[in-house]
DNA sequence: TTGAAAGCGTTACCAG
DNA sequence: CTGGTAACGCTTTCAA
């Protein structure tokens, strides 16, 4: 008789009450505990007799696997660690729902991580470790050291909607200077000639890319002056931004580049309400995202959206993946995003 | 010489590499290895020389504590399960960011669980039970089996917004009665007389709290022939339900009562867009949330406010409480919410 | 203050 | 196909 059999017989009826364990069930249907294990294995090979005994017992004494016990020995978790913070432009709750429902339907757990700042990553990643989750999905930039520190702990990594061009690493993310591109080209393309630019938090990649984009294709066109003003995505500082810029720019531009959709629609609301401007008449509104307000009738945004089903999909697979076979190279998918000619701008009449 | 570290010198140099555990830091620190234990954790006894010996061991290896590991043998994974679901109504990614943040200030993880229908509720439990969480916050509606299951496993439950009347269940939520009384009583007392009613979903026990109290309410001060249509939360389903609302009473409504913020918008943009109607002259909207959207200029909403930051704040300390002591009593926190006279509906000029 | 050794509840290997 | 037994990496007595 094992230690553990026997300290069981003898605690019985101690407190804290015994948790039901595959020992337990053993007993109850008269097999030996490895045999239990094997009948809640996928491919495991036991007898039709031997699973009827097993599952009925387990059943009456309502026993479930230990997931942690089992983590421990297969060297496995099963979870993976999504990391996200306030300045990740939320865009979409979906984002998150839909990749924690991508992996569960491949019997994965999300861990979740949520920054105040992204100067918090560093405890994060630690406590990352500590949970050994098999990958990572993060929204946060991490520097090349935390890189290393991930690496070396052989936890493969998603970048979300951020990459970095010389580093060996995997990520998804949505062509942000490819959609300012298209709205600059549309823009300009429309007759507007002067500009004004409303970019997201300094250290958001996002919101660099997208103000990068905007920014070359004014230079290719040939369109200077442009007055850069800085928000934090949200619809509030869209609206002080708009009034900064009326302050600030005379003329007044003809044209406000958001760096994201909130924006954009603090921007209208404030052009409209304090400065009585007619939109897209007198001024033209473009926002990038493609977030649920932006449909909105009383805006009707102008935008590109971001493929958020097809990115979240995109970064479960890729991840699981690599959690499958660590040495798979390193990719970068990077999608475009649908173009949406709203009625916050004057466009031009070019489908491309 | 313990067969764990037998075991590891032979196995040197296989693959997959070994992760570093307390015994390698334990070896290099020319200690044992429940001292390098003793060390990570909070208030046990060290020696000075011992700390920094077994810290700098670790830091040169990169060693993290095992938390997987710790949670098999301390019964304690540190990890709550938070499950949610599309019909959650999410009208704030806040909610499930805060409530990460607090129990992260606890040490405590979030384990995230997302359901695409509350039909798939079993499946889940089955998921929370086998990883050994020390707690659930469900926004998302539990039978008494299902809640019986979690009970059998001594793990403590908050219901986030939605109780039970009878069952002895820890519960925090906003009262939408109040709200939606408060909503109603400013609606009459400004004089209207028809009213329409939005619903959310049937199965949404948010959506028939507030359609309860709204129709109480109405009941006491001898409304009567009150239209109720049936959304699904969505700005889209809003406009429809007006649409809708328009078709099937006549005379139209004065008042229309949506079940959330979303479709209270959508049901605006209706009114406004397809059949003229000016917002609130011709016709009030109020909704129930108190979103982002809901102060855009564009809609201005009257409508009442959860207060998230307290709710999300109060279901991570009642449940961290009942983690450390589990015989604590039921309790059910009910938050007044935060009453916002918009733009959007005629009200009385009582303060009240 | 320190070390040895016994588990925590699984899976995996190896005989029978 | 089945059972015995050794890990997985930690915490926790219990002696020294």
């Amino acid at each position: 008789m094992s230690e553990q059999v026997k300290r069981r017989i003898e605690n019985g009826n101690k407190i804290p009450r015994r948790r039901v364990t595959s020992y337990d069930v053993a007993e109850l249907a008269g097999v030996s505990q490895s045999a239990v294990s094997r009948v809640f294995q996928t491919g495991a090979s036991a007898s039709k007799d031997m699973r009827d005994r097993v599952f009925s017992a387990a059943n009456k004494l309502g026993y479930r696997p230990n997931a942690i016990a089992r983590g421990l020995i297969t060297q496995r978790s099963n979870m993976v660690a999504v990391i996200i913070s306030r300045q990740t432009n939320l865009y979409y709750p979906e984002v998150l729902v839909q990749i924690t429902q991508r992996f569960s339907e491949h019997g994965i757990r999300v861990l979740l991580f949520a920054l105040e700042h992204e100067r918090d990553v560093n405890s994060t990643l630690d406590q990352v470790l500590q949970y050994r989750v098999d990958g990572v999905v993060t929204a946060v930039t991490l520097s090349h050291e935390q890189l290393k520190t991930l690496e070396h702990a052989e936890i493969p990594v998603i970048f979300y909607n951020r990459t970095h061009p010389e580093w060996l690493i995997n990520s998804v993310r949505c062509d942000q200077e490819e959609g300012e591109r298209w709205l600059v080209g549309q823009l300009v393309g429309a007759g507007h000639k002067r500009f004004a630019i409303i970019s997201g938090p300094e250290d958001s990649q996002v919101s660099t890319d997208r103000t990068r984009g905007a920014l070359q294709r004014l230079g290719e066109l040939d369109i200077e002056d442009i007055l850069i003003v800085t928000g934090d995505y949200s619809y509030a500082s869209g609206r002080a931004a708009f009034a900064e810029i009326i302050h600030n720019m005379e003329p007044h531009p003809e044209a406000v580049i958001a760096a994201n959709d909130m924006m954009a629609i603090g921007c209208i609301d404030e052009a409209r309400e304090t400065f009585q401007l007619r939109v897209p008449d007198e001024i033209s509104v473009v926002g990038f995202d493609g977030v649920g307000p932006a449909r909105f009738a009383a805006y009707d945004l102008s935008t590109v959206r971001q493929p958020v089903g097809r990115m979240s999909e995109a970064a479960v697979s890729m991840l699981i993946e690599r959690i499958e076979n660590p040495d798979l190279s390193p990719e970068k998918r990077v999608f475009s995003g649908e173009r949406i000619r709203g009625g916050s701008a004057r466009f031009t009449d070019s489908k491309i």
